[in-house]
DNA sequence: CTCTATGCAAAGTTTTTGCACTCAA
DNA sequence: TTGAGTGCAAAAACTTTGCATAGAG
């Protein structure tokens, strides 16, 4: 965790809340919303504000990710840049890692790229059998 | 359940309604909402809900594209397979040909790539003047 | 002791749905 | 004529916010 400096840090205190929410998203290995997370912290007593209050805090000091995928947020432990499959049937998302074959001066219209966001949608293997 | 009809097309009928929506988005070359769309189209008399059946229906039909960014829908007249590029700070999609140097064979997930969501994050020169 | 974080509930946003009416075919 | 399409409003689903209180530092 990040150590709040004197200066412009925002003070940020840790609460076994916080920890176990945090937790709760490196343990798990899919890729989570906002609600399934309270669903399964529910049994902790933890409100629903504060899972989404806390991945909020998470995704901005770059702890977790935050993708969005079919419209909604789900929550990434894996905050190194890396790319996503998808099955269009059953819409589970795996991680996968970026092709460096990617051409990132495509573009005109920005000076430089800062990341990419990738998804192959396609049929998985269990849903075409 | 739908009537199977002899051409095997669902029975559409053309109002002006639809026609209106369905120009809306294919004259505009921003990437809009649903709901800039009814703003748009607010002094036609055109309800909300039927804006949303119909891009529903136009996307489904492959008439316009449904872009999932930042959280929101935003329709896309260009519905051939394409990239974006979004600027992070003032939130402006642009279109832009897909790269055909990606690796599409990258995943064992899925046994063949249906199509790939692109798109580039930086600052655009507008906002980094 | 201070002041951030929390819990709860209320409010806000975006999208969908139910229903009676309209109008394209 | 007739049923898909429409408008409206209510509902649904998801997320944020306000405020009193708890508790980390």
């Amino acid at each position: 965790m990040s150590k709040p400096s004197a200066t412009d840090q925002p003070d940020r205190r840790m609460t076994w809340q916080k920890r176990t929410i945090h937790d709760a998203v490196i343990n798990r290995h899919d890729h989570p919303t906002a609600q399934e997370l309270h669903k399964e912290l529910l049994h902790h007593g933890i409100g629903l504000a504060t899972v989404y209050r806390n991945l909020t805090h998470l995704a901005n000091e770059g702890h977790i990710q935050a993708v969005n995928h079919r419209g909604e947020v789900r929550y990434d432990c894996n905050v190194a840049e890396h790319a996503h499959v998808s099955c269009t049937v059953c819409g589970t998302l795996w991680d996968i890692p970026l092709p460096e074959s990617i051409d990132l001066t495509t573009s005109d219209k920005i000076s430089s790229v800062d990341h990419v966001t990738l998804t192959l949608h396609g049929i998985c293997r269990n849903c075409s059998a």
